[in-house]
DNA sequence: GACAATTAGTTGACTCAGTCAATTATAACA
DNA sequence: TGTTATAATTGACTGAGTCAACTAATTGTC
């Protein structure tokens, strides 16, 4: 239980780290972009297959607000519209070459502003404040944010594709063969979907996806885990290890004998959770088609 | 300098802390008070004689949204205004006591939310994240915090009336005959204020008054120190010392022999910085017409 | 296969915190 | 005594964000 005078200090830090996040913030809105704004941007450019109704969902603001920004980021030449094949009503975004541009640009402004902050401190100092600022962070999720695990609903798909592709996109440089190959693998589950023999989990961190996880039936005794995936900020925190928990309690209360999975070499986090859970590697395959030297390997679990 | 990682860890933080900001932000606006409303009536609170001119230099906030934020509170029936009988421009703020539990309700429920926040935490979690707040915002204000110390202006007798009384009223609980005092005093001391023997500096953070100091001469070789003040948010930082060498260089300019201060027993802090100045108390008074055990000491350098 | 219920996105009308500029009333200055 | 500065108020406005109604396409169901 905190003291009086601990949370004076605590309402202290508010007030100093309110101030310090304000000029952040004001050094953005000189660009004229608004903070909302800015950070629509930046989801945009987080999210292949970017909606706008996935922006509604995984920023929280309202649709008509983001129809508007949205118009207004195309009159500008941020972002293109297309119109998705196979559903008329959906509308996928993607930034422009421009786009990229000035989200770049917002980032740099921030990271400027953050270094110039900090680096007015000396190295001791730097070092301290980082590392108290990792704990403080950590403590606080673990302690704070509303973590939960449920089935996928229809409006799940669009960000499992989306978000499985980004990150890999992202992290390990994957070719478009690879996007193409998500796609598909991702609407044939869906399409073949069997509450008795599959399972596809969504992570929740205050309110938000923040991962997933899927077992797909391959015949009777064998399945498949696929879409093992988290954000990046939720990693490390044992989250991978529950999803991971609940796909194979999925398993041995179904009754396979057998469950393996595919994943690329690169993907060494991951690994450690296959390995903790018993999984071994038991062959891999060339995928270059995926991007330069890419292997991919199958591990299984006998259950 | 800070890698990228280090950054983004950063960013992680503020993402984090911003959160838990808004959290706490939105259980005041569902009170049906803005937060710069808050913040207003929280610094009314926190000022004998205000007005609403301190309130905008110290809140830095529009004269007519203020004028109108007044307005409201008055109608509201949360703040009583009085007319000065030595300017009648100037309108004297005081809460009510409904204003009281008002302020009141808002810092309970700010004070709430920490410590829900907080308790998740175990024992030794709550001690490290605290600490770990201290350490930052120390290190963070140090740094960031653009600190003058400038001569005062007429607008600034408020501050110090105000301010002094406050801050004595606040932490040592003096009388109101203590405050009709301070009164006198400044306004004495200010009206046969004289460039050439006398000294009255204001301590600026972030252009924001935060304490003072002064010297009044009081014959050819003898100074009385005054006015020595600062917020409480600005101790532990040196900032004491500084104004104190700066009052004490002013005396050796100007030729005094002698430089003396009377002070209550309470001011532990301030105390020790008179010690490392040299200072010795040479006497002490009863004053138990300021408040219940209150003794005043008189203590003396000599130059 | 038709009709009800959902879902993606748009449009209209509005609220309300905060700003800018002009005005009044008093006090200080020279 | 007129000019300048200051305290406070009033008027007119901006612009981020909200609420609700609507269109168009899709899905679910009997």
């Amino acid at each position: 239980m905190f003291s009086a005078d601990q949370i004076a200090d605590i309402q202290g830090f508010n007030k100093v780290y309110q101030n310090l996040l304000k000029q952040i913030d004001s050094a953005i809105l000189e660009t004229g972009y608004t903070l909302t704004e800015k950070d629509v941007l930046l989801e945009i450019s987080k999210t292949e297959r970017c909606t706008a109704n996935i922006l509604i969902q995984q920023l929280n603001i309202d649709r008509s607000y983001m129809s508007r920004m949205i118009a207004k980021f195309e009159k500008h030449g941020l972002i293109e519209k297309t119109l998705s094949q196979t559903d008329s009503r959906i509308r996928y975004i993607r930034l422009t070459e421009l786009g990229h541009k000035e989200i770049n640009r917002l980032a740099d402004i921030q990271n400027n502003h953050i270094s110039a902050i900090f680096n007015k401190l000396n190295d001791t100092d730097q070092n301290n404040v980082w590392q108290a600022m990792v704990m403080i962070r950590n403590k606080l999720s673990e302690a704070n944010d509303v973590i939960t695990i449920r089935p996928f609903a229809q409006s799940d798909i669009e960000y499992v594709i989306s978000r499985h592709k980004t990150l890999y996109y992202a992290e390990r440089h994957l070719s478009g063969t690879f996007s193409a190959y998500v796609d598909e693998i991702v609407y044939n589950f869906v399409e073949k979907y069997n509450d008795r023999t599959d399972c596809l989990k969504i992570l929740e961190c205050n309110g938000v996806p923040a991962g997933s996880i899927a077992i797909a039936k391959v015949n009777k005794d064998t399945a498949q885990l696929r879409f093992f995936m988290l954000e990046p900020e939720m990693r490390q925190r044992g989250f991978g290890n529950r999803l991971m928990d609940m796909a194979l309690d999925f398993c041995r209360n179904k009754g396979y004998k057998t469950v393996f999975l595919l994943t690329i070499t690169a993907q060494i986090v991951a690994r450690h959770v296959y390995e903790t859970h018993g999984f071994h590697k038991v062959a891999s395959y060339d995928k270059s088609e995926w991007g330069n030297g890419v292997i991919e390997e199958r591990w299984e679990l006998e259950i």
